[in-house]
DNA sequence: TTGTAGGCGTTATCAA
DNA sequence: TTGATAACGCCTACAA
């Protein structure tokens, strides 16, 4: 069986006695063709079962419509949901995606970005956290980050302080006697770190007895878990029989730190309060649904890729390229049962 | 600002003193250049700041290293993770790999086929379940499906008539008085039907009671909570005090009635002994953490891609493509808390 | 070890 | 309304 190859506008052109140029046309500027010269080329594209190469025509004018992505890891419910939403985009504006997913080795990404550039991308969006935004802005395209540090790219956040403010306001509702924040240790800059200083800055705001306990989490599942139960432990001698407001700062701990309760307790006890952050599934699930703080990732999606083709689009027009904009997305406060009564 | 063109093997041509030829050969064949030459052009590289271009490239000698995938939504644990994997498989093999999200409408998936083949992917993997495969295999390119109907293309699949066997094995080693399968609605010829019937089989071939319980799930956390409620209830009522061990189709509707029995008993009966499938983070996470049958998620990914590079191979090489390869890989049992004594 | 010339399948520019 | 011709940036004989 022959390998046959596909057909070329020269094909076509020869068949239907046209020129390439106006086969071009017809895909182009279809209107500029006489009606019945559009009919012979729709038919000769069926006769020679034509197939479009869209790779000539990168060649030809320069625009791949193909944007790099580059994702830490598909662990945390954000990543995949977000990359979900920017590939859903691809109905609206035609961009093509090619994906990487980030090993947090610099080397790595480093290779990949320049895998990336070398098949002409017209963007960037990077949501893991291992380059310096300097290395990115250096790119000379498009680049848009989200949830990382962002100091000179532009970037899509939640607002994170107004997150913690949300979880404390919250918890301060019911009548706890001291609120808690249990953290793993995140850097100063990262967006995560605004969480902790906003759920603080709500406290001392308003006189609300509170404390910060930050642990190696994040870790497995069940290293989390013998974290946690510590922790627990720790509380409760700590607060013993006063009603505790947690704020955890994602919903796989707080679905953990839920399990630890209901094993020590066999429920919810009503001098344990809980909320969690990301509006993962696992905050859904748990045993007793878990409040949380959840990012509005369709929208932390859209703006990215707004704010992306907007600057696609502007250095086309041969705009200078312009200081770097950071657009902030609230987050949303979804009550569920470990915040009830 | 000036946007600056890149440099092309012109430029360094020029700048060297060599021709575009010995440019060339400077990326893809080293050896046969002088020493000497090479380090004048490595320096000529930096000095203009040359950027490859893979889309000339590609043009010139036809191969884009471009992989097409499909992916049916992102809400299962299963999908991800296989992209996840996929990708992840970059660094060996440097395919690229570009994602598309499929919204099971078949004109849409058609769509993002052609704009596929436009872009002259090599290779398509298909998740998604929408278009068969009759379909796929005209495509006339290498196509790999994993775990959906699969007649006429080459594919991976999970084993599942022995995941059904595994679960029912298991249960039946734990002095169950029935064994129950919840499922949904699975039609045949599906990978996932197979699991039904493996279950079925072997208790059959055991002589152990059984039945199975069709239901419409799968459908929303909440939805399927309630329908689980309704089957506890019918099988409550149906064996009153006997050991019920209950095989269901997921982890996450596992999860859901492990929730729902701890919402009636405030703890796992030993009445009950649960086994979900696809060790999804949701049976690991659990209240109790539940037993479950896993597929090889790594295995799954690397066969793909092993299959899809090996006709990728043959179909350059000019071998006529051969016959639909079909791949089957072991499922796992994993033994946590909801099937311990 | 290096160079010349032509081609990959489009689009862009001018011209008719 | 249509064509001729030259890019686009690289690769590949074939030559030297």
């Amino acid at each position: 069986m022959e390998i046959k190859k596909n057909a070329t506008y020269g094909d076509i052109a020869k068949y239907t006695k046209f020129s390439k140029t106006t086969i071009s046309r017809y895909f182009n500027d279809p209107d500029t063709l006489a009606p019945a010269s559009r009919e012979i080329i729709a038919k000769a594209l069926v006769d020679l079962d034509y197939q479009e190469n869209k790779v000539a025509r990168i060649l030809a004018n320069g625009q791949t419509e193909f944007i790099g992505v580059i994702v830490p890891d598909f662990y945390h419910h954000f990543f995949y949901e977000i990359l979900n939403r920017i590939l859903g985009t691809y109905e609206n504006n035609g961009y093509k995606f090619l994906v990487f997913v980030g090993n947090k080795k610099g080397e790595m990404e480093r290779r990949y970005i320049q895998e990336l550039m070398a098949y002409q991308i017209e963007g960037l969006i990077v949501l893991s956290h291992t380059l310096p935004s300097q290395e990115l802005a250096e790119l000379q395209i498009p680049v848009v980050t989200i949830e990382r540090e962002d100091q000179f790219v532009s970037s899509v956040n939640t607002d994170n302080e107004l997150g913690g403010r949300l979880a404390a306001a919250h918890l301060a509702e019911l009548d706890c006697d001291v609120l808690i924040h249990i953290n793993s240790h995140s850097s100063e800059g990262i967006p995560a770190y605004d969480r902790v200083s906003g759920f603080s800055q709500y406290c001392r705001e308003n006189g609300l007895r509170h404390q910060v306990i930050i642990r190696p989490l994040d870790v497995s599942y069940e290293a989390d878990k013998q974290t946690l139960t510590e922790i627990l432990e720790q509380v409760e001698a700590q607060y013993p029989g006063q009603r505790k407001g947690i704020f955890i700062s994602n919903d796989t701990l707080a679905n953990g730190f839920l399990n630890v309760l209901f094993h020590k307790f066999g429920c919810l006890p009503s001098t344990y309060r809980l909320i969690g952050f990301d509006d993962s599934p696992a905050s859904r699930a748990a045993v007793v649904p878990i409040s949380t703080v959840g990012q509005r990732l369709e929208q932390l999606a859209q703006e990215a890729m707004a704010l992306l083709s907007d600057q696609i689009r502007a250095k086309k027009s041969g705009a200078a390229s312009s200081a770097p904009v950071h657009r902030v997305v609230e987050p949303v406060l979804i009550r569920r049962d470990t915040t009830a009564g």
